[in-house]
DNA sequence: AGCACGCCGACT
DNA sequence: GTCGGCGTGCTC
């Protein structure tokens, strides 16, 4: 819906009122992070009324004046610009897209994320509503075409029975319209199989006329009547009543509700969404990509019904587009999505809920590189609205907020019908090969999957392990292929048989023989595969189901795949990370820790966090309703302090210790990281921008009390796509202001001509 | 980043 | 003579 120029008419008066501010600050799309400011434009007197803060315009950028999309920020009366400005080219959108707040936000993203404005802008609205990668057509909104009759149906039947021999088909569709009153022209059509042409001569003659009426096309859910809303139980009612109180008060702020697996939250999040809903407040729930199953969204719309609108990935654009609208317009009130959902236009705002805070979904790894939990944090000190914050096992830096009184801190008591936490075991896995056992299982937990085979009952081993990809090597001289592009190894695609890259894509053919030595090639599987072997060998004839990328989407997705588990009784679930979360078994009453040690030396901060939440959510899965639990965890390191703790499901003393942890070595929250990574082609020139990067933070770092510098440091893939990266890691103490210092070193090296060919980019707490 | 301008070497 | 290599500089 181009508005390019045309009359529009406008009284004198208007005219010369807005003559006075006719010049438009733009924030346009391509332009890397150095260059992004507002760039003003003069509006032509024909874009008048049309060139709003907020809409999304053409304009001529650069030397060739290339049509480039950007986005009005402001439309004022002077620049301070000194050369000639030139004119916006035409307004994409009738209205503007984006209110003043979001226009804030983005400006806000630009500063706090070193994104571009226009990234920004480009992450809060849904995809559909882009032009298509080709640059000129655009998704356009789902329109259907509906036909009625334009004349009295007395006039029409009679046409239609003039037209009975000479034209058919014209003469079919009248009757049908005469019957159906009015139809969409693509149906019609089918039903009375009359061609495009005949359709378009009663248009002409003018019996017929159409109108395109726009369809919100949404995903499937269930239309009955809404349930009544579920119960409270005391210590729920506690935490609900206590954070309601404080989603009342003006200055909202946020809240920490914890609560172990199978304690209620959702329950929780459903009460307080209705009671916002019922003083006319929208809410918005983010949820980690994994947990937004099918069965989620039916649960919130048997509650909620067409107040829900889903913002998914798994959604095609226009779907996205047609939710995105219905909050727009205040149709759906409550927006349930993944990490970009933070966005979701909802009206009214006066609650987000982040589920499972903790998880790394929230961070979004490309530009523009924001946490949605910040994000939210924001858009709730805009709006008035509470941020709430739930986990079994909370980020440290939320506990510590809490712990300081900055969040409110609520807790549900126990788990669902009080179920006693599942009894833990660990097995020190030295002392297993010491006694000549050097498989993955231990004799003890060979023994409990023993005895529940025995009892009918279902078992969850948990790999702890990064999806390891599958491989091919040489069996003679060690051979494996790797990328020509990457420092990586090329994984194997049983689907089309192929070698691929997962870093820059590149595929290639396997060869019959080792392409060094001539050997034999083999195909080295995923660790679940060899357990999945393992425990073939050691109970012959049980039901494996194997959890991992390959069988996911052989079963059709993790919901297809888990339902098997659960209708079919398969004895034995393994798997890595996807096991840890999603939906109550009720039949699992042992889970079996394979590896605990193996995330914890990942070297990040972070890596006793993570271990801590992975163990401690799979141990959860063990136990329900009447049956007690077992859980054995394997480890190298029986001593380790994380391991002792996540095997007491003791978050509170995990906190104490890590707590401690972070201030000692003055990391996040004590800290906040701001990452330096660039990239190039000449490993030698992007060292040498490292270390001038280094150089420069350590200067502007001088400055502030307790910060330091780290690296430059290679990336954990040295060469993506030819191109090698390195880092410089600033810790920076929150509030001193050195965002600002590293966003112009950025601006400054990028234009240095030392330093061409090498780009430059800041992130936030980077994930690893 | 993207793109044009410009100043040198190979070629119809 | 001119086509095109990429070094240099600018983007309202």
């Amino acid at each position: 819906m181009a508005v390019s120029a045309g009359a529009r008419p406008r009284s004198r008066f208007l005219r010369g009122q807005m003559a006075e501010n006719n010049i438009a600050k733009i924030a346009v799309s391509g332009v890397p992070f150095q260059l992004d400011r507002p760039y003003d434009y003069t509006i032509p007197d024909e874009l008048h009324g049309a060139v709003k803060p907020g809409v999304r315009v053409t304009v001529p950028f650069g030397r060739a004046n290339r049509p480039t999309e950007g986005v009005v920020l402001a439309v004022v009366g002077d620049s301070s610009f000194e050369k000639k400005l030139k004119p916006v080219s035409a307004a994409l959108d009738g209205e503007p897209l984006l209110t003043p707040e979001q226009i804030k936000l983005a400006i806000w993203m630009h500063e706090r994320f070193f994104c571009t404005v226009h990234e920004a802008v480009r992450a809060m609205l849904p995809a559909g509503l882009w032009f298509r990668e080709d640059g000129r057509r655009r998704v356009s909104d789902k329109y259907v075409e509906i036909a009625r009759l334009a004349v009295p149906a007395e006039e029409a039947a009679e046409a239609a029975e003039q037209r009975r021999r000479k034209a058919p088909q014209q003469s079919e569709l009248l009757r049908t319209l005469c019957a159906v009153g009015q139809a969409s022209v693509a149906e019609l059509r089918e039903f009375t199989g009359a061609s495009a042409r005949s359709f378009k001569a009663l248009v002409e003659a003018g019996f017929v006329e159409t109108e395109s009426v726009q369809v919100f096309r949404r995903p499937e859910r269930a239309a009955e009547a809404r349930e009544p809303l579920p119960e409270l139980t005391e210590g729920q009612k506690r935490a609900f009543d206590g954070i309601l109180a404080m989603a009342d008060g003006k200055k909202a702020g946020a809240a920490l509700l914890f609560g172990v697996t199978g304690s209620g939250k959702t329950t929780v999040y459903i009460r307080l969404i209705a009671k916002l809903l019922e003083r006319g407040r929208g809410s918005l729930l983010l949820v980690p990509e994994i947990a937004l199953t099918p069965q989620m969204l039916r649960t919130f719309t048997a509650y909620f019904g067409d107040d829900i609108a889903v913002l998914h990935s798994s959604l095609s654009a226009g779907e996205r587009c047609d939710e995105w609208r219905r909050l727009k317009n205040g149709e759906a009130r409550v927006a349930i999505g993944t990490r970009s959902a933070v966005f979701a236009p909802v009206e009214n705002l006066g609650l987000i809920i982040i589920d499972e805070e903790q998880e790394d979904t929230y961070k979004s790894e490309n530009a523009p590189r924001y946490h949605a939990r910040d994000v939210a944090k924001f858009r709730c000190a805009q709006s008035g609205a509470l941020l709430l914050l739930g986990s079994a096992t909370p980020d440290v830096e939320s506990r510590y907020y809490a712990a300081e009184g900055r969040y409110g801190y609520f807790t549900l008591p126990g788990r669902f019908n009080n179920m006693a936490l599942p009894e833990v075991e660990i097995v020190d896995m030295k002392r297993e090969l010491r006694r000549g056992n050097g498989g993955s299982i231990s004799a003890r937990l060979g023994e409990e999957l023993e005895a529940n085979l025995g009892r009918g009952e279902q078992s969850i081993l948990f790999l702890n392990r990064r999806g390891a990809n599958r491989l091919i090597t040489c069996v003679d001289c060690g051979y494996t292929y790797r990328c020509p592009n990457c420092s990586v190894s090329l994984t194997y695609h049983s689907y089309g048989r192929k070698l691929m890259c997962h870093q820059c894509g590149y595929t290639r053919r396997p060869d019959e023989r080792c392409p060094e030595c001539g050997g034999h090639l083999s195909y080295v599987g995923t660790g679940t595969q060899k357990l999945e072997e393992e425990l073939g060998e050691l109970f012959p004839g049980v039901g494996i189901l194997r959890m991992d990328a390959d069988t996911v989407s052989a079963a059709g997705g993790h919901d297809a795949l888990l339902a098997r588990f659960v209708d079919e009784r398969v004895p034995i679930l393994i798997g890595t990370q996807m096991v840890t979360k999603g939906l109550n078994f009720e039949n699992v009453t042992l889970v079996g820790v394979i590896s605990a040690d193996q995330s914890l030396y990942a070297g990040d901060f972070r890596a006793a966090e993570r271990t801590f939440s992975l163990i401690t959510q799979v141990i959860g899965r063990s136990g329900r309703f009447e049956r007690p639990g077992r859980a054995v965890i394997q480890t190298y390191t029986p001593e380790n302090q994380v391991i002792r703790q996540a095997a007491g499901q003791d978050y509170e003393s995990f906190y104490a210790s890590e707590i401690e942890m972070r201030r000692l070595q003055q990391s996040p929250p004590f800290t906040e990281l701001l990452a330096v990574t660039m990239s190039g082609a000449d490993e030698a020139q992007v060292l040498k921008c490292a270390s001038r990067v280094r150089a420069e933070l350590c200067a502007a770092a001088s400055r502030a009390d307790g910060t330091r510098v780290l690296g430059p440091a290679p990336l954990s893939i040295l060469k993506v796509n030819n191109k090698y990266r390195y880092r410089v890691t600033l810790c920076a103490v929150p509030g001193s202001g050195l965002r600002r210092a590293v966003a112009d070193i950025i601006v400054r090296l990028s234009a240095d001509k030392e330093f061409r060919g090498v780009s430059i980019y800041a992130d936030t707490n980077p994930l690893d």
